[in-house]
DNA sequence: GATGAATGAGACTTCATTCAT
DNA sequence: GATGAATGAAGTCTCATTCAT
């Protein structure tokens, strides 16, 4: 994680490619001339730094998976209590809803991505790392609720997970959703998704 | 819901863009041409009833989850327990996670249908109907549960959609990334899921 | 000349083309289906008359224009005077000249109907009779002129049938770009046309 | 006239298209790969020029009119006589009328270039300018009648242009049906429309 | 005889990629 | 190293023509 070097203008190209993702298009209508132009460069430069526009946009795409987890999870661990933590995470997601494309979201369905962008089915990206990390940040978070006793060991950790990681799922589908159920606001939803995790694991 | 008709050749359409989507075909990688021959039709005949191959596209993803949601809806009336429409529910899911693009569940997350295909988004296309529809099964099924005595009345009905929403598309995501997951089968991840909700709404 | 005899169908199909370009359509633009409906028969019905499309029009163009031959000519014989004669031949120019395509023009410039549509070059079209038929109407006209003394013999007959002919076609001309010049009246313009007729035959 | 700059690309483009109007074919018959190949470009080239090949057609007869407008003009002016600019016109016009679309002729009747290529009559083509021109040219020639006692000024000055510009259009129909009329020769033509035009007007 | 649904050749146009500058 | 003009492969779509009914 974060051992790839990439170079100033690969960066300023991923950049370019998350932006135009994040304004709402699609990776798949996404034009080389689209990426230069925000990248304020030359077409014929993102081939002396890409094989392809499909290379580019999907190591745009796991270089901001890896800046996002990298990101949340050094917020997440620098909160002290386990519901700090959680509410920590919701707010992060509840941020980055409004980016079309939150490759954070992505965090917690990593297997998703490829639904996104078919090109990194491709064997020559491993998501597994991404997979792995995503797992850990649960795993902290719930370990800081065993600690604090909120959370009983009775459940096996497979079960913890699975549960938890489902009712962040489910509360990120409906933050991005907000505007076809408006009655209920983002902090009581935050609360009901903790309340409910509490809950399922004491 | 089922109201609009739809003529012999334009199912036939509609079912062969179903077929490329769930042998693995992007909607936006799909070429008139595969559809064509996947139809055993020409080219043209496709303009014949439809004006453009987004349209086409559009109106076959349209098609395929209004026809997913009835059927879904008719096998989980047709059981009689709280637990066994549960059950009915994660088993269609599991069933439905080897197709590439299940629009199954796109019933629990329709919001996320543009975002597998951006042409949805146009305003002739309204989705309303179908988040009503996934609504109403989700009630269907916390009604049994209530009648049962195994949910209690104590929590809001928001509250109960949105966790019930919530562990379902976590089972949904969890089954579709199995191979991630090695270590559980299939059964246990259905009674964990049962058992989440069970715990969290009783 | 009208020698040739066409069914019903057939003139069916040759007022739908005539009407079509009457409205302003190009020919090079007119689609089967146009003329089909137009016409209030079926697409395959045309090839059923014709061989192809470019065959109906060719010979839809050419019928108008035998047409239009005949019916003038008999207008013009009916006219008594040389003055008579000369001002129903620029009445009925004036009366085509809201269509967009008057074939009576051509009349006047049979050369150029292959400017209009470039399959009537084909030599199976012979154009020549037309063109002896123009020049007949012209000789007529000129002949009571010299009858009434208006028109000196001074000249040669090739002489007065080529001015006669660029006076009518300038005429014909002006009269269609009306609204480019507005300060003449009908009237005026065809009273300038005959004075200069006479003037330079007389 | 003339204000407008193109680059070397579209002038090369504007030249094949006229080269293959030139040649017979017809504005409508026109595919891009012709424009591409007679040009000696890719396909693609010509759109980075031209949004569409209807405006690359229609920008191409503009150019060639406004161009042999010009030029026309130029070599009118240099004659010094009322004969020898209205026989250097005559000339002019005589050695056009090998090519089969001649932009010349239109001078002469700007109102049928939109016959010729329907997408013309869009309203970002003002076709005024040209019009104009074209009169203004007719004019120069009358004023060097008037002023050498050719022309009388008895008439009005709308006359005088009708009928000159009548006569011009009927030589031009003239030249161009040589083959129907085989038995006068260009000059002899030449002469009799001078003289038609002399004794209308004097 | 008449039809119009179906076809597919062929046109227009886009855009990823190259390469001379 | 960087560029963007140029390319042409490949895609969408139209429409003349066919042929089963």
């Amino acid at each position: 994680m974060g051992d790839k070097v990439y170079s100033e203008k690969q960066i300023a190209i991923f950049n370019a490619i998350i932006e135009l993702m994040k304004n709402g298009i699609n990776p798949y209508s996404i034009k080389v001339s689209d990426i230069a132009e925000a990248a304020g460069i030359g077409k014929g430069t993102i081939y002396d730094y890409f094989n392809s526009k499909e290379e580019a946009i999907s190591e745009a795409i796991l270089y901001s998976v890896a800046k996002e987890i990298e990101y949340g999870y050094s917020r997440i661990k620098s909160q002290d209590s386990f519901k700090e933590k959680f509410y920590e995470l919701l707010y992060m997601i509840a941020e980055k809803s409004a980016d079309n494309v939150s490759t954070f979201n992505m965090l917690l369905s990593i297997g998703e991505i490829s639904k996104l962008y078919e090109f990194l089915l491709d064997e020559k990206y491993d998501l597994s790392e991404y997979v792995y990390m995503a797992n850990q940040i649960i795993k902290h978070i719930l370990k800081a609720g065993i600690e604090e006793g909120i959370i009983s060991t009775t459940e096996s950790i497979p079960y913890q997970i699975i549960v938890t990681n489902s009712l962040i799922m489910g509360f990120s589908q409906y933050i991005r959703q907000k505007d076809l159920y408006p009655h209920v606001s983002l902090e009581e939803t935050i609360e009901m998704c903790y309340k409910a995790v509490v809950k399922v694991l004491n």
